[in-house]
DNA sequence: AGCCTCCTTCCACTGGCCGGAATCCTAGTG
DNA sequence: CACTAGGATTCCGGCCAGTGGAAGGAGGCT
Protein backbone atom coordinates (compact mmCIF):
# COMPACT_ATOMS: atom_id res chain seq x y z
CA UNK A 1 0.00 0.00 0.00
CA UNK A 2 3.00 2.97 0.61
CA UNK A 3 5.91 2.86 -1.04
CA UNK A 4 6.40 4.02 -4.91
CA UNK A 5 2.98 4.13 -6.65
CA UNK A 6 3.07 4.74 -10.12
CA UNK A 7 6.83 4.95 -11.58
CA UNK A 8 6.15 6.99 -14.41
CA UNK A 9 8.41 5.31 -16.59
CA UNK A 10 10.88 7.74 -17.53
CA UNK A 11 14.43 7.46 -17.22
CA UNK A 12 16.08 9.20 -14.16
CA UNK A 13 18.22 11.30 -16.96
CA UNK A 14 15.07 12.68 -18.02
CA UNK A 15 13.79 13.56 -14.87
CA UNK A 16 17.12 15.14 -14.10
CA UNK A 17 17.27 17.22 -17.58
CA UNK A 18 13.14 18.19 -16.69
CA UNK A 19 14.70 19.73 -13.88
CA UNK A 20 17.39 21.30 -15.52
CA UNK A 21 15.47 22.91 -17.68
CA UNK A 22 12.75 24.70 -15.62
CA UNK A 23 15.35 26.97 -15.26
CA UNK A 24 15.25 29.71 -18.24
CA UNK A 25 15.86 33.70 -18.52
CA UNK A 26 12.78 34.71 -16.81
CA UNK A 27 13.23 32.43 -13.95
CA UNK A 28 17.50 31.87 -13.45
CA UNK A 29 16.85 31.32 -9.74
CA UNK A 30 13.85 28.56 -8.42
CA UNK A 31 12.72 27.25 -4.87
CA UNK A 32 12.55 23.69 -4.80
CA UNK A 33 8.78 23.96 -5.01
CA UNK A 34 8.92 26.10 -7.62
CA UNK A 35 10.61 23.43 -9.71
CA UNK A 36 9.10 20.16 -8.29
CA UNK A 37 5.50 22.23 -9.82
CA UNK A 38 7.16 22.97 -13.02
CA UNK A 39 9.08 19.67 -13.77
CA UNK A 40 5.55 18.14 -12.68
CA UNK A 41 7.58 15.88 -10.44
CA UNK A 42 6.42 15.52 -6.66
CA UNK A 43 8.06 17.31 -3.97
CA UNK A 44 10.10 14.84 -2.49
CA UNK A 45 11.45 13.58 -5.69
CA UNK A 46 12.46 16.80 -6.72
CA UNK A 47 14.31 17.30 -3.35
CA UNK A 48 16.10 14.23 -4.06
CA UNK A 49 16.71 14.66 -7.81
CA UNK A 50 17.60 18.88 -6.88
CA UNK A 51 20.03 17.57 -4.16
CA UNK A 52 22.38 15.40 -6.50
CA UNK A 53 22.31 17.73 -9.29
CA UNK A 54 23.67 20.29 -6.23
CA UNK A 55 25.97 17.85 -5.30
CA UNK A 56 27.49 16.89 -8.66
CA UNK A 57 27.69 20.66 -9.04
CA UNK A 58 25.25 21.09 -11.76
CA UNK A 59 22.49 23.49 -9.54
CA UNK A 60 23.96 25.25 -6.61
CA UNK A 61 22.05 26.78 -3.88
CA UNK A 62 21.84 30.69 -3.87
CA UNK A 63 21.91 32.34 0.15
CA UNK A 64 17.60 32.98 0.13
CA UNK A 65 17.63 28.88 -0.22
CA UNK A 66 17.04 29.47 -3.90
CA UNK A 67 18.65 26.83 -6.22
CA UNK A 68 20.27 28.42 -9.38
CA UNK A 69 22.41 26.85 -12.20
CA UNK A 70 26.28 25.71 -11.35
CA UNK A 71 29.10 26.74 -12.30
CA UNK A 72 30.23 23.14 -13.67
CA UNK A 73 27.13 23.35 -16.02
CA UNK A 74 28.23 26.83 -17.04
CA UNK A 75 31.66 25.47 -17.82
CA UNK A 76 29.86 22.04 -19.83
CA UNK A 77 27.80 24.13 -21.55
CA UNK A 78 30.02 26.75 -23.25
CA UNK A 79 31.44 24.06 -24.56
CA UNK A 80 28.31 23.09 -26.94
CA UNK A 81 28.92 24.07 -30.41
CA UNK A 82 26.23 26.36 -31.04
CA UNK A 83 27.08 28.79 -34.10
CA UNK A 84 31.35 29.01 -32.92
CA UNK A 85 32.12 29.03 -36.27
CA UNK A 86 30.03 31.91 -37.02
CA UNK A 87 30.49 33.55 -33.27
CA UNK A 88 34.49 33.57 -33.79
CA UNK A 89 34.27 34.61 -37.46
CA UNK A 90 31.66 37.31 -36.23
CA UNK A 91 33.50 38.81 -32.94
CA UNK A 92 35.90 41.15 -34.31
CA UNK A 93 33.54 42.47 -36.62
CA UNK A 94 30.86 43.02 -34.22
CA UNK A 95 33.55 44.61 -32.12
CA UNK A 96 34.09 47.37 -34.77
CA UNK A 97 30.81 48.11 -35.11
CA UNK A 98 30.31 48.60 -31.98
CA UNK A 99 33.37 50.42 -32.16
CA UNK A 100 32.00 53.00 -35.19
CA UNK A 101 28.59 53.32 -33.35
CA UNK A 102 29.01 53.12 -30.19
CA UNK A 103 25.18 51.16 -29.90
CA UNK A 104 24.50 48.01 -29.24
CA UNK A 105 24.87 45.37 -31.93
CA UNK A 106 23.20 41.75 -31.86
CA UNK A 107 24.10 38.69 -33.94
CA UNK A 108 21.00 36.11 -34.21
CA UNK A 109 20.77 33.19 -36.50
CA UNK A 110 16.94 31.78 -37.05
CA UNK A 111 15.56 28.62 -34.81
CA UNK A 112 12.06 27.99 -35.76
CA UNK A 113 10.15 30.62 -35.24
CA UNK A 114 12.22 32.50 -33.33
CA UNK A 115 15.07 34.96 -33.45
CA UNK A 116 18.18 33.20 -31.30
CA UNK A 117 20.51 35.96 -30.10
CA UNK A 118 24.41 34.24 -30.11
CA UNK A 119 26.26 37.12 -29.38
CA UNK A 120 25.58 40.82 -28.01
CA UNK A 121 27.69 43.69 -27.06
CA UNK A 122 26.22 46.62 -24.94
CA UNK A 123 27.97 49.49 -24.45
CA UNK A 124 27.66 51.96 -21.45
CA UNK A 125 25.84 54.55 -23.21
CA UNK A 126 23.61 52.43 -24.79
CA UNK A 127 19.32 51.68 -25.42
CA UNK A 128 18.72 49.41 -23.00
CA UNK A 129 17.41 46.22 -24.25
CA UNK A 130 15.80 43.43 -23.26
CA UNK A 131 17.69 40.55 -25.28
CA UNK A 132 21.08 38.46 -24.22
CA UNK A 133 23.12 35.81 -25.46
CA UNK A 134 20.30 32.87 -25.72
CA UNK A 135 17.68 34.68 -25.88
CA UNK A 136 14.34 33.98 -28.52
CA UNK A 137 12.27 36.62 -29.44
CA UNK A 138 9.84 37.29 -31.98
CA UNK A 139 10.85 37.48 -35.36
CA UNK A 140 8.06 40.25 -36.47
CA UNK A 141 8.98 42.59 -33.00
CA UNK A 142 12.85 43.08 -34.35
CA UNK A 143 15.21 43.95 -36.67
CA UNK A 144 17.25 41.03 -36.89
CA UNK A 145 14.04 38.54 -36.57
CA UNK A 146 12.86 40.76 -39.48
CA UNK A 147 15.84 40.26 -41.71
CA UNK A 148 15.78 36.60 -40.80
CA UNK A 149 12.07 36.33 -41.31
CA UNK A 150 12.35 38.09 -44.80
CA UNK A 151 14.85 35.34 -45.75
CA UNK A 152 13.30 32.74 -44.52
CA UNK A 153 11.69 29.65 -46.80
CA UNK A 154 8.16 30.40 -47.76
CA UNK A 155 6.27 28.28 -45.34
CA UNK A 156 8.40 29.67 -42.45
CA UNK A 157 6.83 33.26 -43.29
CA UNK A 158 3.57 31.80 -43.59
CA UNK A 159 3.41 30.50 -40.41
CA UNK A 160 4.59 33.69 -38.86
CA UNK A 161 2.38 35.54 -39.78
CA UNK A 162 -0.64 33.49 -38.54
CA UNK A 163 0.10 34.95 -35.31
CA UNK A 164 1.86 37.97 -34.42
CA UNK A 165 1.88 38.77 -30.60
CA UNK A 166 1.80 42.60 -29.84
CA UNK A 167 4.76 43.31 -27.78
CA UNK A 168 4.30 47.29 -27.41
CA UNK A 169 1.54 49.53 -29.20
CA UNK A 170 3.72 50.04 -31.61
CA UNK A 171 4.39 46.52 -32.86
CA UNK A 172 3.55 44.88 -36.54
CA UNK A 173 0.38 42.99 -35.77
CA UNK A 174 -0.97 42.75 -39.29
CA UNK A 175 0.27 40.62 -41.27
CA UNK A 176 -0.42 42.15 -44.69
CA UNK A 177 1.47 45.18 -43.14
CA UNK A 178 4.11 42.97 -42.23
CA UNK A 179 4.37 41.82 -45.82
CA UNK A 180 4.89 44.61 -47.11
CA UNK A 181 7.77 45.38 -44.95
CA UNK A 182 8.98 41.60 -45.65
CA UNK A 183 9.08 42.15 -49.36
CA UNK A 184 11.04 46.11 -49.03
CA UNK A 185 13.04 44.27 -46.51
CA UNK A 186 14.05 41.94 -49.87
CA UNK A 187 14.44 44.95 -51.59
CA UNK A 188 16.22 47.28 -49.83
CA UNK A 189 18.75 45.22 -48.18
CA UNK A 190 18.01 46.22 -44.38
CA UNK A 191 15.43 46.40 -41.94
CA UNK A 192 14.19 48.50 -39.13
CA UNK A 193 11.95 49.00 -35.88
CA UNK A 194 10.87 51.66 -34.20
CA UNK A 195 9.64 50.68 -30.55
CA UNK A 196 7.97 47.30 -31.72
CA UNK A 197 10.31 45.29 -29.16
CA UNK A 198 10.58 47.66 -26.05
CA UNK A 199 9.48 51.34 -25.48
CA UNK A 200 12.51 53.22 -26.65
CA UNK A 201 14.81 51.30 -28.67
CA UNK A 202 14.42 51.20 -32.45
CA UNK A 203 16.91 49.28 -34.50
CA UNK A 204 18.50 48.58 -38.04
CA UNK A 205 19.49 44.83 -39.40
CA UNK A 206 21.10 43.49 -42.65
CA UNK A 207 21.44 40.08 -43.20
CA UNK A 208 24.80 38.47 -42.91
CA UNK A 209 25.10 35.54 -46.71
CA UNK A 210 27.72 33.41 -46.79
CA UNK A 211 29.83 32.31 -49.88
CA UNK A 212 26.93 30.54 -51.69
CA UNK A 213 24.01 33.63 -51.03
CA UNK A 214 22.39 31.84 -48.29
CA UNK A 215 21.19 34.02 -45.11
CA UNK A 216 22.83 32.79 -42.26
CA UNK A 217 22.34 35.73 -40.03
CA UNK A 218 20.90 38.74 -39.04
CA UNK A 219 23.73 41.90 -37.72
CA UNK A 220 20.97 44.35 -36.17
CA UNK A 221 22.20 47.57 -33.57
CA UNK A 222 19.36 49.36 -31.11
CA UNK A 223 19.60 52.77 -30.85
CA UNK A 224 17.27 55.57 -29.41
CA UNK A 225 16.17 57.16 -32.84
CA UNK A 226 16.87 56.64 -36.98
CA UNK A 227 15.80 59.96 -37.39
CA UNK A 228 18.95 60.72 -37.53
CA UNK A 229 21.97 58.93 -39.21
CA UNK A 230 20.19 55.85 -40.38
CA UNK A 231 22.20 56.01 -43.90
CA UNK A 232 25.26 55.52 -41.87
CA UNK A 233 23.95 52.69 -39.96
CA UNK A 234 23.17 50.97 -42.84
CA UNK A 235 26.39 51.62 -44.23
CA UNK A 236 28.35 50.39 -41.45
CA UNK A 237 26.44 47.21 -40.71
CA UNK A 238 26.47 46.07 -44.59
CA UNK A 239 30.39 46.50 -44.33
CA UNK A 240 30.41 44.69 -41.37
CA UNK A 241 27.85 42.00 -42.50
CA UNK A 242 29.80 41.41 -45.87
CA UNK A 243 33.08 41.12 -43.83
CA UNK A 244 31.61 37.98 -42.19
CA UNK A 245 30.36 36.25 -44.81
CA UNK A 246 33.71 36.64 -46.56
CA UNK A 247 35.11 34.69 -43.83
CA UNK A 248 32.92 32.41 -43.28
CA UNK A 249 34.11 28.99 -44.42
CA UNK B 1 26.38 -15.49 -11.73
CA UNK B 2 25.49 -12.97 -14.65
CA UNK B 3 24.17 -9.86 -14.69
CA UNK B 4 25.36 -6.80 -12.56
CA UNK B 5 27.99 -7.55 -10.98
CA UNK B 6 29.37 -4.77 -9.20
CA UNK B 7 26.51 -1.69 -8.42
CA UNK B 8 29.21 0.85 -7.72
CA UNK B 9 26.89 2.87 -5.37
CA UNK B 10 27.14 5.70 -7.04
CA UNK B 11 23.47 7.57 -8.43
CA UNK B 12 22.48 7.99 -12.26
CA UNK B 13 22.66 11.39 -11.51
CA UNK B 14 26.29 11.68 -10.72
CA UNK B 15 27.16 9.14 -13.36
CA UNK B 16 25.24 11.54 -15.92
CA UNK B 17 27.22 14.68 -14.74
CA UNK B 18 30.63 12.63 -14.78
CA UNK B 19 29.61 11.72 -18.78
CA UNK B 20 28.88 15.36 -19.23
CA UNK B 21 31.93 16.69 -17.08
CA UNK B 22 34.47 14.13 -19.89
CA UNK B 23 34.53 17.24 -22.49
CA UNK B 24 36.44 20.29 -21.99
CA UNK B 25 37.90 22.52 -23.72
CA UNK B 26 40.66 20.10 -25.23
CA UNK B 27 37.87 17.60 -25.88
CA UNK B 28 34.89 19.18 -27.34
CA UNK B 29 33.83 16.07 -29.38
CA UNK B 30 34.03 12.55 -28.04
CA UNK B 31 33.36 9.33 -29.04
CA UNK B 32 31.65 7.00 -26.94
CA UNK B 33 34.59 4.66 -26.00
CA UNK B 34 36.07 8.00 -25.27
CA UNK B 35 33.63 9.16 -22.87
CA UNK B 36 33.10 6.05 -21.26
CA UNK B 37 37.15 5.31 -20.43
CA UNK B 38 37.24 9.01 -19.19
CA UNK B 39 33.89 8.64 -17.38
CA UNK B 40 35.11 5.23 -16.16
CA UNK B 41 32.07 3.48 -16.71
CA UNK B 42 31.18 0.54 -18.82
CA UNK B 43 30.84 0.64 -22.24
CA UNK B 44 27.27 -0.66 -22.07
CA UNK B 45 26.52 1.52 -19.17
CA UNK B 46 27.61 4.88 -20.99
CA UNK B 47 26.06 4.03 -23.86
CA UNK B 48 22.62 3.78 -22.46
CA UNK B 49 23.75 7.01 -20.07
CA UNK B 50 24.79 8.84 -23.51
CA UNK B 51 21.46 7.78 -25.87
CA UNK B 52 19.37 9.11 -22.96
CA UNK B 53 21.09 12.40 -22.27
CA UNK B 54 21.10 12.55 -26.06
CA UNK B 55 17.39 12.03 -26.17
CA UNK B 56 16.98 14.74 -23.34
CA UNK B 57 19.33 17.38 -25.37
CA UNK B 58 22.08 17.49 -23.31
CA UNK B 59 24.01 15.91 -26.36
CA UNK B 60 24.21 15.90 -29.85
CA UNK B 61 25.42 13.62 -31.94
CA UNK B 62 27.74 15.20 -34.97
CA UNK B 63 28.46 13.94 -38.13
CA UNK B 64 30.90 11.48 -37.83
CA UNK B 65 28.93 9.74 -35.01
CA UNK B 66 30.87 11.79 -32.22
CA UNK B 67 29.30 13.07 -28.91
CA UNK B 68 29.33 16.99 -28.20
CA UNK B 69 27.54 19.37 -26.04
CA UNK B 70 23.67 19.94 -26.83
CA UNK B 71 21.89 22.86 -27.30
CA UNK B 72 19.72 22.35 -24.24
CA UNK B 73 22.87 22.74 -22.17
CA UNK B 74 24.28 25.59 -23.72
CA UNK B 75 20.96 27.15 -22.84
CA UNK B 76 20.64 25.99 -18.88
CA UNK B 77 24.29 26.99 -18.96
CA UNK B 78 24.10 30.79 -20.18
CA UNK B 79 21.88 30.97 -16.82
CA UNK B 80 24.79 30.15 -14.31
CA UNK B 81 25.41 33.43 -12.30
CA UNK B 82 28.83 33.15 -12.55
CA UNK B 83 30.38 36.54 -12.25
CA UNK B 84 27.03 37.89 -14.28
CA UNK B 85 27.34 41.64 -11.91
CA UNK B 86 30.68 41.62 -13.11
CA UNK B 87 30.69 40.57 -16.40
CA UNK B 88 27.76 43.25 -17.42
CA UNK B 89 29.66 45.85 -15.61
CA UNK B 90 32.64 45.52 -17.42
CA UNK B 91 31.68 44.23 -20.89
CA UNK B 92 31.58 47.99 -21.96
CA UNK B 93 34.76 48.80 -20.66
CA UNK B 94 36.53 45.89 -22.46
CA UNK B 95 34.74 46.88 -25.65
CA UNK B 96 36.29 50.46 -25.19
CA UNK B 97 39.61 49.22 -24.40
CA UNK B 98 39.53 46.90 -27.77
CA UNK B 99 38.62 50.23 -29.33
CA UNK B 100 41.47 51.94 -28.11
CA UNK B 101 44.32 48.86 -28.36
CA UNK B 102 43.06 46.43 -31.36
CA UNK B 103 44.25 44.27 -28.74
CA UNK B 104 42.80 40.97 -27.66
CA UNK B 105 41.43 41.72 -24.09
CA UNK B 106 41.03 39.45 -21.05
CA UNK B 107 38.65 39.70 -17.95
CA UNK B 108 39.62 36.96 -15.19
CA UNK B 109 38.81 36.10 -11.66
CA UNK B 110 41.05 33.78 -9.67
CA UNK B 111 39.19 30.51 -8.59
CA UNK B 112 41.63 28.35 -5.97
CA UNK B 113 45.20 28.33 -7.93
CA UNK B 114 44.05 29.25 -11.51
CA UNK B 115 42.87 32.62 -13.59
CA UNK B 116 39.53 31.56 -15.03
CA UNK B 117 38.76 34.12 -17.82
CA UNK B 118 35.02 34.92 -17.45
CA UNK B 119 35.21 37.37 -20.68
CA UNK B 120 37.23 38.17 -23.76
CA UNK B 121 37.36 40.24 -26.81
CA UNK B 122 39.30 39.00 -29.75
CA UNK B 123 40.02 41.30 -32.60
CA UNK B 124 40.59 40.41 -36.65
CA UNK B 125 44.51 41.60 -36.29
CA UNK B 126 44.83 40.48 -32.80
CA UNK B 127 47.47 38.01 -31.90
CA UNK B 128 46.39 34.38 -31.24
CA UNK B 129 45.76 33.25 -27.93
CA UNK B 130 44.97 29.91 -26.03
CA UNK B 131 42.51 31.11 -23.34
CA UNK B 132 38.24 31.57 -24.47
CA UNK B 133 35.86 32.20 -22.20
CA UNK B 134 35.74 29.32 -19.28
CA UNK B 135 39.65 28.72 -19.97
CA UNK B 136 41.35 28.36 -16.71
CA UNK B 137 44.96 28.51 -16.92
CA UNK B 138 47.80 29.12 -14.41
CA UNK B 139 48.49 32.12 -12.30
CA UNK B 140 52.17 32.21 -12.88
CA UNK B 141 52.22 32.26 -16.59
CA UNK B 142 49.54 35.07 -17.38
CA UNK B 143 49.45 38.49 -17.07
CA UNK B 144 45.99 38.54 -15.17
CA UNK B 145 47.02 35.21 -13.52
CA UNK B 146 50.12 36.99 -12.03
CA UNK B 147 48.33 40.20 -11.28
CA UNK B 148 45.20 37.67 -8.96
CA UNK B 149 48.62 35.99 -7.60
CA UNK B 150 50.18 38.82 -6.32
CA UNK B 151 46.76 40.01 -4.22
CA UNK B 152 46.01 36.64 -3.41
CA UNK B 153 45.93 35.93 0.63
CA UNK B 154 49.41 34.37 1.69
CA UNK B 155 48.66 30.62 1.94
CA UNK B 156 47.36 31.08 -1.65
CA UNK B 157 50.56 32.44 -2.51
CA UNK B 158 52.46 29.94 -0.96
CA UNK B 159 51.26 26.73 -2.28
CA UNK B 160 50.91 28.93 -6.18
CA UNK B 161 54.46 29.04 -5.53
CA UNK B 162 55.16 25.37 -4.20
CA UNK B 163 54.14 23.80 -8.26
CA UNK B 164 55.08 26.22 -10.98
CA UNK B 165 54.82 24.55 -14.53
CA UNK B 166 56.96 25.48 -17.62
CA UNK B 167 54.66 26.30 -20.33
CA UNK B 168 57.00 27.85 -22.55
CA UNK B 169 61.20 28.01 -22.36
CA UNK B 170 60.32 31.71 -20.91
CA UNK B 171 57.83 30.46 -18.19
CA UNK B 172 59.13 31.65 -14.86
CA UNK B 173 59.86 28.59 -12.34
CA UNK B 174 61.80 30.14 -10.47
CA UNK B 175 59.73 30.65 -6.81
CA UNK B 176 62.05 33.47 -5.15
CA UNK B 177 61.91 35.12 -8.94
CA UNK B 178 58.37 35.14 -9.23
CA UNK B 179 57.89 35.89 -5.72
CA UNK B 180 59.67 39.16 -7.00
CA UNK B 181 57.88 39.83 -9.96
CA UNK B 182 54.82 39.84 -7.07
CA UNK B 183 56.47 42.14 -5.02
CA UNK B 184 56.11 44.35 -8.16
CA UNK B 185 53.39 43.90 -9.15
CA UNK B 186 51.74 45.23 -6.51
CA UNK B 187 54.41 48.27 -5.88
CA UNK B 188 53.97 48.70 -9.90
CA UNK B 189 50.15 48.36 -10.01
CA UNK B 190 50.46 46.00 -12.93
CA UNK B 191 52.40 42.68 -14.15
CA UNK B 192 53.63 41.94 -17.26
CA UNK B 193 55.17 38.34 -19.27
CA UNK B 194 56.95 37.82 -22.49
CA UNK B 195 55.75 34.34 -23.98
CA UNK B 196 55.51 32.76 -20.61
CA UNK B 197 51.97 31.06 -21.65
CA UNK B 198 52.85 30.95 -25.21
CA UNK B 199 55.13 32.40 -27.83
CA UNK B 200 54.62 35.34 -29.91
CA UNK B 201 52.43 36.46 -27.23
CA UNK B 202 53.37 39.48 -23.99
CA UNK B 203 50.35 40.55 -21.70
CA UNK B 204 50.05 43.49 -19.76
CA UNK B 205 47.74 43.29 -16.58
CA UNK B 206 46.46 45.63 -14.03
CA UNK B 207 43.90 44.75 -10.61
CA UNK B 208 40.34 45.70 -10.86
CA UNK B 209 39.11 46.55 -7.44
CA UNK B 210 35.75 47.22 -5.76
CA UNK B 211 34.95 50.18 -3.44
CA UNK B 212 36.05 48.34 -0.22
CA UNK B 213 39.65 48.08 -2.19
CA UNK B 214 39.41 44.48 -2.66
CA UNK B 215 40.70 42.66 -6.04
CA UNK B 216 38.34 40.80 -7.28
CA UNK B 217 39.22 40.43 -10.59
CA UNK B 218 41.89 41.05 -13.14
CA UNK B 219 42.06 42.88 -16.72
CA UNK B 220 44.53 42.30 -19.26
CA UNK B 221 45.31 42.57 -22.98
CA UNK B 222 47.64 40.50 -25.09
CA UNK B 223 50.01 42.23 -27.63
CA UNK B 224 53.10 40.92 -29.78
CA UNK B 225 55.39 43.07 -28.08
CA UNK B 226 55.81 45.39 -25.25
CA UNK B 227 58.66 47.60 -26.34
CA UNK B 228 56.83 50.22 -28.33
CA UNK B 229 54.05 51.50 -25.62
CA UNK B 230 53.58 49.72 -22.65
CA UNK B 231 53.23 52.41 -20.66
CA UNK B 232 50.11 53.72 -23.31
CA UNK B 233 48.44 50.08 -22.72
CA UNK B 234 49.27 50.43 -18.51
CA UNK B 235 46.88 53.75 -18.54
CA UNK B 236 44.60 52.27 -21.04
CA UNK B 237 43.75 49.40 -18.23
CA UNK B 238 44.44 51.52 -15.46
CA UNK B 239 41.74 53.88 -16.59
CA UNK B 240 38.92 50.91 -17.70
CA UNK B 241 40.54 48.74 -14.44
CA UNK B 242 38.98 51.91 -12.30
CA UNK B 243 35.52 52.30 -14.33
CA UNK B 244 35.56 48.66 -13.76
CA UNK B 245 35.80 49.47 -10.09
CA UNK B 246 33.44 52.18 -9.74
CA UNK B 247 30.63 50.86 -11.40
CA UNK B 248 30.43 47.80 -9.05
CA UNK B 249 28.25 47.77 -6.61
C1' DA C 1 40.22 -13.44 -44.93
C1' DG C 2 41.85 -12.00 -40.60
C1' DC C 3 42.23 -8.54 -37.26
C1' DC C 4 41.09 -4.58 -34.83
C1' DT C 5 38.31 -0.87 -32.93
C1' DC C 6 34.24 0.98 -31.98
C1' DC C 7 29.21 0.67 -31.64
C1' DT C 8 24.85 -1.66 -30.48
C1' DT C 9 21.70 -5.02 -28.49
C1' DC C 10 20.36 -8.58 -25.12
C1' DC C 11 18.85 -10.10 -20.66
C1' DA C 12 18.68 -11.90 -15.74
C1' DC C 13 19.63 -9.97 -11.40
C1' DT C 14 19.15 -6.71 -7.63
C1' DG C 15 19.87 -2.53 -5.09
C1' DG C 16 18.77 2.23 -5.78
C1' DC C 17 14.92 4.88 -6.93
C1' DC C 18 10.17 6.11 -5.84
C1' DG C 19 6.85 9.02 -3.47
C1' DG C 20 3.04 9.21 0.15
C1' DA C 21 3.24 10.43 4.62
C1' DA C 22 5.19 12.27 8.70
C1' DT C 23 8.21 15.81 10.60
C1' DC C 24 10.69 19.96 10.90
C1' DC C 25 11.31 24.57 9.97
C1' DT C 26 10.38 29.42 9.36
C1' DA C 27 7.50 33.43 8.90
C1' DG C 28 3.20 35.64 9.37
C1' DT C 29 -1.16 36.45 12.15
C1' DG C 30 -4.53 37.22 15.74
C1' DC D 1 2.20 32.44 22.68
C1' DA D 2 -0.68 29.30 20.12
C1' DC D 3 -2.08 28.64 15.64
C1' DT D 4 -1.77 28.42 10.70
C1' DA D 5 0.39 28.06 6.19
C1' DG D 6 4.00 27.11 3.00
C1' DG D 7 7.94 25.21 2.13
C1' DA D 8 11.90 22.01 3.07
C1' DT D 9 13.48 17.69 4.87
C1' DT D 10 13.50 12.88 6.36
C1' DC D 11 11.59 8.05 6.43
C1' DC D 12 10.97 3.58 4.58
C1' DG D 13 9.06 -0.73 2.21
C1' DG D 14 8.10 -2.27 -2.44
C1' DC D 15 9.47 -2.98 -6.83
C1' DC D 16 11.16 -1.90 -11.36
C1' DA D 17 14.69 0.68 -13.80
C1' DG D 18 19.39 0.50 -14.07
C1' DT D 19 23.29 -2.48 -14.44
C1' DG D 20 27.11 -4.56 -17.14
C1' DG D 21 29.13 -8.94 -19.00
C1' DA D 22 28.70 -11.07 -23.17
C1' DA D 23 27.58 -11.60 -27.88
C1' DG D 24 26.76 -9.72 -32.24
C1' DG D 25 27.20 -6.01 -35.91
C1' DA D 26 29.64 -2.43 -38.74
C1' DG D 27 33.59 -0.48 -40.75
C1' DG D 28 38.46 0.14 -41.71
C1' DC D 29 43.07 -1.46 -42.46
C1' DT D 30 46.66 -4.98 -43.75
Amino acid sequence: MSGNAARSGVSVVSRAMAVLTTFDQDHARLTLTEIARRADLPLATAHRLVGELARAGALTRAEGGEYVVGRTLWDVGLLAPVQVDLREVAAPFLQDLYGATLATVHLAVRERLRALYVDRLVGNRSVPVVSRVGSRLPLHSTGVGKVLLAHAPADVREQALLSLEQVTPFTVTQPARLQRQLTRVLTDGFATTSEEMSLGACSVAVPVADRRGDVVAALGIVVASLRRDQGRLVSALTVAAKGIGRSLA
